[in-house]
Parts: structure tokens; sequence; C-alpha cells
DNA sequence: TAACTGACTCGGC
DNA sequence: AGCCGAGCCAGTT
């Protein structure tokens, strides 16, 4: 994890604040994906860098719901770095989002395309 | 300085 | 239907 620079990404307008902001938009109850918040900035190509600005995430002012972002199948891939294995899990299941072998159950049903909803 | 890695995704075989 | 390789951006080694 990046180490404290002299330039605080946090407070320096950048992909990272971008992913944030669609992430902390995300409905409670419902999940996205890494592709669709980079398709939403228009670098669908580099789902990684949403997935890394997660884990920046954690030195977000105003929290990011991490939690909400898993991969393009519903699965938990990020779970790992939320501490404990079943952090994010207990979350999601705390939304009223059932999780089913670290996968989301009805990920369709849940799924938030900010691709869609936020560009009305 | 160059090479590797990663909370991803898509297309090809 | 499942496995493999390529592309992406930034930080780390």
């Amino acid at each position: 994890m990046p180490k404290q620079h002299l330039k605080d990404p946090v407070n320096k307008h950048s992909f990272f604040e971008d992913v944030w902001d669609v992430a902390r938009q995300i409905p409670k109850g419902r999940v996205t994906s890494y592709g669709a918040i980079a398709n939403y900035l228009g670098t669908k190509m580099s789902a990684r860098m949403v997935g890394w600005a997660m884990g920046a995430s954690v030195q977000a002012k105003p929290k990011v719901p991490a939690h909400r972002v898993v991969n393009r199948v519903g699965l938990l891939s990020g779970k790992i770095h939320f501490g404990t294995h079943d952090e994010m899990q207990k979350r999601l299941e705390k939304e009223k989002i059932k999780i089913e072998n670290d996968k989301v159950v009805d990920f369709v049903k849940v799924f938030w395309d900010p691709a869609k909803e936020l560009s009305l």
C-alpha cells in the first residue's frame, strides 16, 4: 500500500476520487463490479485500477462502501483486504445481501450499474 | 532502471 | 465449458 507521500492522493483529484465517488453512490443493498465502475469512468479496460483504488479507499475521508464492490461474477475477490475474510461478507449480509460460497446470491438482481443508473 | 504484481475483464482455444 | 494469454495503471522491489 502507498506510503504517505508529500502529495496525498486523497486530497488530490485523481482516478481514486472518481472511483470512490461512484462507490459511495451505490445504494444500500446493492452491489456493483470493478468493471462497471471502470466503464462508467471511461476506462473499462482498467478495472484493475478500480480494485486497487478500493484498496486505497481505507484512507478515503468519507468512508467508501468497498464491500459493495465485487468482481464481475459476484465473487468477493477482495474480502481478504477487509482485515478478516469474514468482514466483507458480514457487511453484505447486514444489507440483506446473501452470500454463498464467497459469491453474491442473485448477483444479477442486486447488481447496480453506474453507467446506467447515473447517466440518467 | 526494468520487471513484477494486483480487490479485473475479455477473447480465443 | 474450462483454461490461458493479453491489456490496463501505479506502486513496489
